[in-house]
DNA sequence: AGAACATTTCGTTGTTCGACGAAGCTTCGT
DNA sequence: ACGAAGCTTCGTCGAACAACGAAATGTTCT
């Protein structure tokens, strides 16, 4: 059977997401699985003595888990021991309880290397770079057609044809956009087509460029000058 | 009843862990989640379309979200802007989703540093040691009683005796252990009380040293001489 | 072989929860 | 100020599911 890994994106759909949430949202399996967590392999038995339920109902959900693909199941004799399927279940289940305990804490900075700064957020501008294009045009009355619809307006068009970001087409003042929020940055960016059309042309100017084996982004000397020459402050960079 | 958990680590309950997996345990709310992965912020009534849902259900499931600390709300004028908490709940979605993409592949060594190889898998032993442990007692013949209710044997008693390992007790000889399959190791160690009673006397005799602030474990040159003498073949360490 | 044990399957009960339409509230546009 | 639009709350219906006891299955010990 060839895999649905197709290409770059939608891996994985809603039912296939919901089917592994269903499995963890007993409180019965979940101390169930927290009992396996320290890949330890127990019988039906055990586990739901630990989990405070019968031993029937304890063998339904350990059914569940193991057709869920969580677990994995060794017959030895009368016994049958259940264990956790792999790592990357001890990993999710983990994950699952750290995001949890993070939720009053302040996500404080954490790993974010300069590089990291300028990405693309797939299809659009994000990070400081793209925070800061938007605050540009945005700051300036006349720059963008606001509202919910956003849109680039005459005057803002003409400057972005000046600084040599965009071409002479009246189409683009057509392209929508919409302002989408960073959550890394926690201020609004420009998103939608219009903010497609301004990453791709960044990427066609050589103002940016991919660096390898990363998503992560480099400005070129002629980017830096067209961003200065567009009033952005790159020294903050 | 006093908590089982001793103190050590239990930092999340079954309850928690549950909740969260309720969250996630809808077709609709993950679709909204998968809609959310980029960091865009979205509205009610778009979300719902997407997830093919009428307002009133979305905004329902929205409200669980929230509640739930999985996403946060940008009220702007008469729309509700709706985008992901945090990195955290990006990071947990990605992770649920790759653990099922990954069910059929063979998980490739990953990180393991050489520290974590001898560890403690709680009460009992893990990880290379308890793996060459085990073995070696296996591997010889009227070293363990074997069958499913592992014992050590009056030889194997013996060896560990002279090795410095274990003490002369009859007691030791009808400690019942398990065999346990560790997910890291792909084979099984010992576990149950024989496998308790040994770990602890590795630590006891000073064979094993626990380093702060982790869960890993160092092996004193004194530990070193014993397991060399119990035939363990220690250079693999 | 028969007793004891671990585990599973079956059938039942009660609760939980997603879905919708209708109604109420706030904000935007003219 | 008025109507329209987006969103939320309320009330109801129907399906899904966790829990248990009892009975069936398979394994070990005497």
């Amino acid at each position: 059977m060839k895999t649905s890994a197709s290409s770059a994106f939608a891996p994985v759909g809603r039912y296939q997401l919901a089917e592994i949430g269903a499995l963890l949202a007993d409180p019965s399996r979940a101390a169930i699985l927290l009992a396996l967590m320290d890949g330890s392999a127990r019988p039906a038995g055990e586990l739901g003595l630990l989990a405070g339920i019968a031993p029937a109902t304890a063998s339904a959900h350990l059914r569940k888990l193991c057709d869920g693909g969580l677990l994995g199941v060794v017959a030895q004799g009368r016994h049958r021991y259940y264990r956790l399927a792999g790592e990357d279940v001890a990993h999710l289940v983990e994950t699952l309880a750290q995001t949890r305990a993070q939720r009053s804490r302040i996500v404080a900075s954490a790993a974010d290397p300069a590089m990291m700064r300028v990405r693309t957020c797939y299809q659009h501008l994000a990070g400081r770079l793209g925070v800061a294009l938007f605050e540009r045009l945005r700051s300036q009355r006349g720059l963008l057609l606001t509202a919910d619809a956003v849109r680039l307006s005459r005057r803002g068009h003409k400057l972005l044809i000046d600084s040599g970001l965009a071409v002479a087409d009246d189409a683009i003042e057509k392209l929508p956009g919409r302002s989408c929020l960073d959550w890394t940055e926690r201020r609004f960016h420009l998103a939608g087509p219009l903010g497609t059309y301004l990453t791709r042309r960044l990427f066609d100017t050589g103002w940016l460029e991919r660096r390898k084996h990363t998503r992560a982004l480099g400005i070129s000397p002629h980017g830096h000058a067209g961003l200065v020459a567009l009033g952005l402050d790159w020294n903050q960079f």
